[in-house]
DNA sequence: TTGTAAGCGTTATCAA
DNA sequence: TTGATAACGCTTACAA
C-alpha cells in the first residue's frame, strides 16, 4: 500500500494531524498519554514522516552538512570521519554529499540550503574558486577544508582550514637540497591545475631558487590526465617513463603519498633500490606512508586537527555569529626510510 | 533577500507559474520566445527550484540511489565510480548517500524513497540480514552489492551481487595448504561479525579440514573492536601481538589487504622477512595489495565487473521489471610475492 | 500557447 | 491539551 502519511495516522488515532505532529516531533504541551498511543500506531503501521514536506515547511533544520569533491580521496577519509564525530556530539545532524567532478559545489551547495535549510556547510576538495557575489547567495556559515588558498574577498565570506600548501612543499623541496640533492624530479597534476598541485609546484621553484639550483623544466613531470593525476597507477607509470627517458635524477617527489606508492613499486621492478639508488618522498601523511616499506618521506598535514578545527569555526559561526576565521596549520616534515642524504 | 520562488519568476516575466514552470522542466508546448525570456530572467535573479517542493509533488523521479555503509572502504572506491558512470549514461539522476555506522540502512532507505522517490536503489557494505517485511516495505528493485549472503526469502525481494566468501576464502587457505603450510594464522574481525569476516573465516575452516590439518583457536585472531578491523592498523597491531604470544605460525591470512599490509609492516618491524620468514596473503584484491613491497598474495574480487552486473540488474528491474536476480561472480586467486612454499 | 486552481504531506498559527 | 486551517513552493489536470 502506498505508504501511510500523518493524516491516517490521525484517523486511526483518533486526533487531529496537528497532535499527530507534536507527538512525532517531541513538541511540549501533550498529553503523555496520548503521545505514547500515536508513537504505537506510528510504529505499528511503520509509518514514516516525509523529508520533503517536513522541509518544504519547516523554518530550519538542525543539520550540518558535509560537501565532497573526490569522496574517494584517503586524505579525506580521516576528515569526514572527525567532522561526523563532531557533528554529532553538539547534537546537529550529520549530512554528507558526494559531489560529482563537473559539478559546480556552490550550484549543489544552493540547492541542498532550500531543500534542507542547513545550519552550515563544509566543503572538502575541488578547486573552489567562485565570484564572491555566487558565495554570498549561501548565506549560512561555510568552511572550506584542505583545498589551499582561496582569494582575499571570498575570504570573507568563507572560513577554510588548510596547510600552506607553497610553504610545506618548500619544507620539503629545501629538505632534500639540504641532503645534497640537485636533480629533483617533481611528479605533479595537469598543467592547467591551478589547486594545490600548481601551489606544490610553487614551493619546489622557490626552494631550488633560494638554494641556488636551476628550475629544470624536464624535470617537471605533469599529468596527462586530471582525473588519475593522485593515484598509484599515476605513479608508476610516469616512473617507468622518467626511467626510460634517460632524465638524471636523484630523488622524486610525488604530489602525494599515493603517487609516491607507484612510484616506489616502479623503481623496484626497474632493479632500482629506494633510497640507495634513488629516494622517494610524498606529500600528505597518509596512513601507507608509514606503512609501505620502505616508509615514505612525506609532509604530514595535520588532518585531524585540521578536522577538529573545521568543526570548532563553523560551530562559532553558527552559535555564536563570529565572522569567518582563516586558520593555517603547520605540516610535519617526516623523515622516513625512502630518502637519504646524497653523498 | 530570501531567495525567489517560482512566483516572483512569473510576476517578473508576467506570465503565470505554471508557464515558468513548464520553461524549467523542459516541457513541449511553450513557445520559444516566453522560454528563452523567463530562462534568462531566471539565470539572472539565480533563481534555484526548491527541490523540497518539486519532490513533494512529483509522483517520480528520475534517479538512482547509492547507499554506502562504511564510505572510507576502499574497497567500495571503484564500485561507486563504476555505478556512476553507469548511472549517468543510462540518464539517470547519481545519488549517493552514506549511511551511519549505527543506522539501519533500510530505515535510510525508507525515507529516501518517499523523499526523492528514486527508480532504484543500490546497497554498498552493512551487514544486511533485515525482515522480509521490511525489505517488502521498499517496493522499488534493490541490489545488494558484495556484502555477502543474504538469507533465501530476502533474496526473492532484493537482487544481489557478491562473491562467495566462503568459497573464495577456502581457495586461499587451500592453495596455502597445497604450499605446505600448516600452521596458518587468519586475522578476522570481531567474534560477534556474522558477515563477510565469519564467511571467509568459514572458508579458512573448511579448508584447513579439507587438507586434515587440524583447527587450531589460538590461531584465530579477532579484532576487539569492529570499528578498525579492517584498516592497516589493526593488522599491525595483531601482528605484534601475536609474535610476541610465541604462538607458531608460517603464514598469515588477513581478512583484508589493507589488513595484510600492517601484518607485512609489522613483521618487517620485527626483523622477520616475507616470504622467507613468513608468508602473508590479503584478501580483496585492492591497489595497494600489487604496488606494495612485496606485492601481496590475495584473493581479487572483479569490482569492476560486479558494479557493472549490479548496474545491469537493477535497470532491468526498472526498465524490463525482471524479478530479482543473484550473480555470484568468481574471484580470482593471485598469488604473489609475499607467500611461498614451505619446504 | 497560456492560465487557474487543486493538491503533495507536513508544520505553524491561532483559537478553543 | 487539542484542533482547524493556512501556508511552504512546486507540478499538473483542466480550462481557456
Amino acid at each position: 500500500m502506498g505508504s501511510m502519511t500523518i493524516k491516517d495516522i490521525a484517523k486511526l488515532c483518533g486526533v487531529s494531524v496537528t497532535t499527530v505532529s507534536r507527538a512525532l516531533n517531541n513538541y511540549p504541551g501533550i498529553n503523555q498519554a496520548t503521545k505514547e498511543k500515536i508513537m504505537q500506531v506510528v510504529s505499528e503501521n511503520q509509518f514514516i514522516p516525509n523529508n520533503s514536506a517536513r522541509n518544504l515547511k519547516r523554518l530550519e533544520s538542525n543539520a550540518v552538512a558535509v560537501l565532497v569533491k573526490g569522496i574517494s580521496n584517503p586524505f579525506f577519509q580521516p576528515m569526514i570521519g572527525v567532522l561526523e564525530k563532531r557533528i554529532h556530539e553538539r547534537k546537529y545532524t550529520f549530512l554528507l554529499q558526494g559531489v560529482n567532478g563537473d559539478e559546480d559545489e556552490i550550484d549543489v551547495a544552493l540547492e541542498l540550503v532550500l531543500e534542507k535549510k542547513p545550519k552550515g556547510i563544509v566543503f572538502l576538495g575541488g578547486y573552489f574558486c567562485h565570484t564572491q557575489e555566487k558565495l554570498k547567495l549561501l548565506d549560512i556559515p561555510c568552511v572550506i577544508g584542505a583545498v589551499g588558498d582561496i582569494d582575499e574577498k571570498s575570504g570573507r565570506i568563507c572560513s577554510c582550514v588548510h596547510v600552506d600548501d607553497v610553504r610545506e612543499s618548500y619544507k620539503m623541496v629545501d629538505y632534500l637540497c639540504r641532503m645534497g640533492h640537485t636533480r629533483i624530479a617533481i611528479l605533479v597534476a595537469s598543467r592547467e591545475d591551478m589547486s594545490i598541485s600548481a601551489q606544490r609546484l610553487e614551493g619546489y621553484r622557490q626552494a631550488l631558487r633560494a638554494n641556488g639550483i636551476p628550475v629544470r623544466e624536464e624535470l617537471i613531470c605533469y599529468s596527462t590526465t586530471d582525473a588519475d593525476a593522485y593515484n598509484m597507477e599515476r605513479g608508476y607509470r610516469d616512473m617507468k617513463r622518467l626511467l626510460a627517458s634517460g632524465i638524471d635524477f636523484s630523488v622524486v617527489y610525488a604530489i602525494s603519498d599515493t603517487v609516491a606508492v607507484g612510484v616506489c613499486r616502479a623503481l623496484k621492478e626497474e632493479g632500482k633500490r629506494v633510497p640507495e639508488d634513488y629516494s622517494v618522498a610524498g606529500f600528505d601523511g597518509l596512513d601507507i606512508a608509514s606503512y609501505y616499506i620502505p616508509t615514505i618521506t612525506t609532509v604530514r598535514q595535520p588532518v585531524e586537527e585540521m578536522a577538529c578545527a573545521v568543526a570548532d569555526i563553523l560551530f562559532d559561526a553558527i552559535e555564536e555569529h563570529r565572522p569567518a576565521q582563516h586558520r593555517i596549520f603547520e605540516g610535519e616534515l617526516l623523515v622516513r626510510e625512502s630518502s637519504r642524504r646524497l653523498v
